[in-house]
DNA sequence: GCCAACGTTGGC
DNA sequence: GCCAACGTTGGC
């Protein structure tokens, strides 16, 4: 199968590329969404590569790159109660939600902005400069990906 | 099945 | 901190 390429959306005051890059890779909890969580369990394969975007961020935008190190397994923060991203509803024979692992691969030289995305017309119809745009977990067509690389390392 | 109310995301 | 956009929940 063609290796395929996403966008993960974190708050970078929770857990930002330094984070990741001082730790090697993470498991990619938290995920409380259908659609994101789809794409993690059916389609993330080990070596996808990854847009790390950083939100509620200045500035937001893709600050570097990560790659999918083991694919879909059950999210074990929704089992605990003490845990910020508890979910009563999912049980452990039938996991509601998943997440999966990535590992760092390069912080850019400098953040590719969401303002920036928007005003490149090669990025036209990506997905993650819509309005209103929230899914945490987006895939990427390459063009795009290789374009945004591009910024991440030339500015 | 509809849709109003609610909680969350995330840009600004 | 504000608030628009969105997803989910629950009454009917």
């Amino acid at each position: 199968m063609a290796k395929r390429y996403w966008l993960m959306k974190s708050e970078a005051a929770v857990f930002s590329i330094d984070d990741l890059a001082r730790d090697g890779k993470t498991h990619w909890e938290g995920v409380r969404n259908y659609q994101a969580r789809n794409i993690m369990r059916d389609e993330m394969r080990v070596g996808d590569l990854v847009l790390y975007y950083h939100s509620n961020s200045d500035p937001t935008g893709v600050a570097g790159m990560a790659r999918v190190c083991r694919t879909g397994y059950p999210d074990h923060t929704a089992f605990d109660a003490k845990s910020r991203y508890f979910d009563p509803k999912s049980v452990k024979d039938t996991p509601t939600w998943i997440m999966v692992d990535i590992e760092f691969v390069e912080k850019f030289a400098a953040v590719a902005s969401l303002q920036d995305l928007k005003v490149n017309a090669r990025l036209d119809g990506m997905i993650v400069i819509k309005r209103g745009m929230r899914l945490s977990v987006q895939p990427v067509d390459k063009k795009h990906f290789d374009e945004v690389c591009k910024m991440g390392k030339t500015r």
